[in-house]
DNA sequence: CCGCCGAGCCTCACGGCTCGGCGGTGGACGTGAT
């Protein structure tokens, strides 16, 4: 699907006048009573010339934030999105109002329509250029876009940076590139990222990535008080078998009585169809989605649950980004997700009209295992990582298809060289333009070792990756306020008991509670929540809060670790950054 | 690393059990062939 230039009759630049101007746009254009305050405080800073990562819940209006701004700050308006259907919706929701032209720039868009957007932006006539991160390691478009640098650079769906940027889709890690190439023509522009859900980790990730470590970080909220938390325990498959009909008829009763929507999310493509079966045994209308579909499959049942004609719809994490069906009542986990991150994005579909909704998750010990296959990173082998430095340092000046031929060759494919020379990179062992020309660094030093690095490097992103998971394991068995230690996780404030979860309603709470009290109080002469520290051997990470004597900290590289409190002071392991 | 499957075992016709090997396990863009 291609989305043109719409050459609309209000096709002219507004004079950059600030706040103002923004407010009587958003009122004249999109029909506003009022901007909103955390629209507002997003894009005040903007408008001051400064870089914003925002984090806002869906339904804040977090497209209306770019829209309005680009408008307002000089220049084209570039927006990177993670998929071309988004970019299309947006798009249509550009067109719908009455806003300067807007595209879509992807594979399926014709010569004589790529022509029509470069023109557009060397004349100025197009505003908005939507796009995925791939789009713009194309040589033709980045030349386009340095020719005519945009003021506004968003990246939608910022989380994405971090959580694709590492293995499968690694281009997202490349936009900070991007944006030093249009610096290089002295014209760097403004950067505001957009997300619902950015743990502290995730957020200074995503600022590396993007080289705006500067930027101003405005973090909306995260509660979802109308979403009612739950866990329940299941020994056995069977147990979850039984489990789900049950508690998906017990939400119908519930929530208004007869079918209510919701979504059941599983692990595998496979598991669509027989859980879909296990409903349908119980009477219970629902169909699939997952990733391995045809388009025009997943495009027909996404099409069957939005409209209501299906109210249960049984998909992998495919299924979601952009989803925005107001009525969905519950979603259940069947299997359980991969972080409290993608959990957090997954339950946030639920209850978007602010009516009561409910997330249960059948928390299966044995599932976890699949989630830690799933996430490992590619391993790699230090001696063909050493090869592949050698090879690097010996062969300068051979033409960069035959020598990633050769590469290949050394290390394999499948993602490894990628990732290879993504960690030599970052360890400063070799310097990679976005065009894949690659000079050796740190010549010198011996090959082995900073192969050891780099292996070293992967294994703690590995450990990160498996720390994530141990997460869910935490918030599955935990007795203490699920809410609480949801918001715990991404270094929100929240109630001591919400009322909303498990925990609260049948008095664990109260009871963990308790328990916390009688523990020596230690947090206060420690590191406070929240802080960042620096270990000596573990390096930088966040306070996430204290269980009896010790203190749970997230590292950048190293994931959770629980250390003594006692024992780190002793030894001074850990110091306020 | 889970779970499925077949082999082997126990014992006497068939089924139930254990054990070891091995296959499968998310997400999207792009390019290029047909």
């Amino acid at each position: 699907m291609n989305a043109s230039i719409h050459k609309s009759p209000t096709n002219r630049k507004l004079a950059p006048v600030g706040l103002a101007a923004v407010r009587r746009l958003a009122v004249e254009r999109m029909g506003f009573e009022s901007l909103r305050p955390e629209q507002e405080a997003v894009i005040a800073p903007l408008l001051a010339g400064q870089d914003v990562l925002a984090i806002l819940p869906t339904g804040a209006g977090k497209s209306a934030i770019y829209q309005l701004a680009g408008i307002v700050i000089g220049g084209s308006t570039v927006v990177v999105s993670p998929l071309i259907a988004l970019q299309v919706d947006q798009v249509l929701h550009i067109e719908g109002n009455e806003l300067p032209p807007a595209a879509v720039l992807n594979s399926h868009t014709s010569a004589s329509e790529r022509r029509r957007i470069f023109e557009g932006l060397a004349d100025g006539s197009l505003e908005y250029l939507l796009l995925a991160p791939e789009q713009l390691m194309s040589g033709p478009t980045l030349e386009a876009l340095k020719a005519n640098p945009p003021g506004l650079f968003v990246v939608d769906e910022a989380h994405c940076v971090s959580e694709w940027g590492h293995d499968f889709r690694p281009d997202y890690r490349r936009l900070g590139k991007v944006m030093d190439e249009l610096a290089g023509n002295g014209s760097r522009p403004r950067v505001l990222a957009l997300t619902a859900t950015a743990s502290p980790m995730v957020r200074e990730d995503i600022l590396r990535q993007l080289g705006t470590s500067h930027a101003h970080v405005y973090v909306a909220g995260f509660d979802r008080p109308n979403i009612d938390l739950r866990a329940e325990i299941c020994p056995d498959i069977e147990a979850k078998e039984k489990l789900l009909p049950l508690r998906i008829a017990e939400m119908g009763q519930a929530f208004g009585g007869g079918a209510c929507t919701g979504i059941v999310y599983v692990a595998t493509q496979a598991a669509t169809d027989t859980v879909k079966e296990l409903l349908q045994q119980n009477n219970l209308r629902a169909t699939t989605y997952h990733g391995g579909m045809s388009k025009a499959d997943r495009n027909q049942r996404q099409h069957e649950f939005m409209s209501g004609q299906v109210p249960i719809i049984v998909a992998t994490s495919a299924f979601g980004m952009g989803v925005d069906k107001a009525d969905v009542r519950w979603v259940i986990h069947y299997d359980v997700p991969d972080s409290i991150d993608n959990y957090m994005q997954q339950i946030g579909r639920a209850g978007r009209d602010g009516q009561p909704a409910a997330a249960l998750l059948l928390y299966r010990e044995a599932d976890l295992g699949l989630q830690k296959t799933l996430s490992a990173p590619t391993k790699l082998d230090a001696a063909k990582v050493a090869d592949v430095i050698d090879l690097l340092r010996k062969h300068p000046h051979t033409p960069k298809e035959e020598l990633r031929e050769q590469l290949i060759e050394t290390i394999g494919g499948g993602g490894k060289l990628d990732r290879a020379l993504q960690l030599l990179e970052l360890i400063g062992a070799i310097e990679m333009t976005l065009a894949g020309d690659i000079t050796p660094r740190r010549k010198k030093e011996d090959s082995g070792a900073i192969a050891d690095e780099v292996v070293a490097q992967q294994d703690r992103f590995r450990d990160w990756r498996t720390s994530r998971i141990e997460q869910i394991r935490g918030y599955a068995l935990t007795d203490a306020c699920r809410r609480q230690t949801l918001l715990a996780y991404f270094d929100a404030a929240a109630p001591d008991q919400c009322g909303a979860c498990d925990n609260c309603r049948n008095g664990r709470t109260q009871h963990a509670a308790k328990v916390a009290a009688e523990a020596p109080a230690i947090s206060a002469n420690a590191w406070p929540v929240g802080s960042t520290i620096t270990h000596k051997t573990l390096g930088r990470g966040i306070v996430q809060g204290y269980g009896g004597k010790n203190v749970e900290i997230l590292f950048e590289m190293a994931g959770k670790k629980t250390i003594s409190v006692e024992f780190a002071r002793k030894k001074k392991l850990i110091e306020l950054a």
